[in-house]
DNA sequence: GACGTTTTAGACAATAGTGTCTAATTTTAC
DNA sequence: GTAAAATTAGACACTATTGTCTAAAACGTC
């Protein structure tokens, strides 16, 4: 923990100059750490080092630990949100090529936004300082999950006016397409692994292969049954 | 955090005496600790106070924090285990009435596994500390969640074979029913909120009749959906 | 190149936590 | 009732961390 190579951040792409520069390595070093060790183990010394800047730097631009952490939750928040309405902005806007287009948009649902850094962080620290910080996380809540799911559920009524969908609630149904899309990678999540993008490629592809079966209307059925014996796997 | 009342565990229900009380004493609150405080966070004098013992006597139990902290996750899989697989022996053997018991079988789940404290500590601790203590999760990795997907697909294929199930991937449809389930709570659970019976239960509903348009043969859709018009939500 | 700002390293006090030790007290077993 | 075992409170050394302070160095701007 002592003899750490300070050199990362330094390394890496951020050519900005002055005060911004150390703004941005220091919310880098720090979301990182806070993400590692948790709001209470993370220590001002290990971010300092790994951002490459003095502790000093960091108190002078953030006045004590906690408002660091509000700062870097604000920022992988907002960030979050931004890479999550960009994803919903390739929504499929017509019905062809349904599946194709739907996983198409499932998996880069999970790429840009379950898969990456800032999901990874934000799963974690909800969980463990969503309860000690409410006031904090309560934003994200209501404008990023609390507003995709509202989103995707009128995209889906867009869609199906065009396609042949059967869908009575349109926000259950749209908890349960990001429910199957997580599905298989759950676990792998959990662990704070990152899956390949042949792995998202495929999970996304089951879900939405499950979430058609369940939603396309019945006189369709015996077409897509027919499509998946000439084409399977 | 000084002055807190220490007597909530003598209150509670441990009856036994003797060294094994106090084991179970200490675990208790070590697990509500850990849970709400992380490793790092959790200080042994508030374990101590927590379970109305002497910081000594988890020292003369325990040889350090670690070893507390990997008694209590042990502990509390072993216990996640033991209720998950209790869950899975209510899976309905026969299809009669298909949608309500495999209702009642998905809100079993909910209620004793996903919903209770243990699931909590699960889902906290794996997904903050997994990474540092691999070796410790791992047991759990492959003797829970990763056996409930064989349990249950081998269920569902066991009940496809008597319903009119049309599932080609087992594993994938038992993942994808554990997804179902979870759907509407997902955000709860990731706040640490604790859903009704009645949140339970109707999230168990909807999961099950998504899971069965999904995967029911497409002879019997017709009928299924005329049930659906006479008996609709 | 000079001035004002920012950054830096290091020392520093204050606090909190871990793990040990001891001596007194309580509990348990016989 | 007595002896052994377990538990307790408290003191203790040690380490880590937070947040402040200082004087020197680096930087950016004009």
């Amino acid at each position: 923990m002592k003899d750490r190579i300070p050199s990362a951040r330094k390394a890496s792409g951020h050519t900005q100059r002055g005060q911004f520069a150390k703004r941005v390595s220091i919310l880098d070093a720090a979301a990182d750490v806070f993400c590692r060790e948790g709001f209470s183990g993370a220590s001002i010394d290990e971010i300092a080092m790994e951002a490459c800047v003095s502790r000093q730097t960091i108190y002078n631009h953030y006045r004590e630990k906690e408002t660091l952490f509000m700062a870097v939750v604000q920022d992988v928040m907002d960030r979050a949100n931004a890479a999550l309405f960009s994803v919903l902005a390739t929504f499929p806007s017509n019905a062809d090529d349904l599946e194709n287009e739907l996983t198409a948009f499932a998996a880069g649902l999970m790429c840009n936004c379950s898969c990456n850094h800032d999901g990874k962080f934000l799963r974690r620290l909800v969980q463990t300082e969503g309860e000690r910080y409410p006031h904090l996380f309560e934003a994200w809540r209501k404008q990023g999950p609390g507003r995709i799911d509202a989103a995707l559920a009128a995209l889906l009524s867009r869609l199906s006016r065009q396609a042949n969908l059967d869908i009575d609630d349109f926000d259950l149904a749209a908890r349960q397409f990001l429910a199957l899309v997580n599905a298989d990678l759950q676990m792998m999540l959990l662990f704070g692994e990152t899956p390949s993008d042949e792995q998202i490629q495929t999970a996304a592809r089951k879900a939405v292969q499950t979430f058609l079966r369940a939603y396309t209307r019945s006189s369709d059925k015996t077409a897509a049954a027919n499509e998946k014996q000439l084409l399977p796997g």
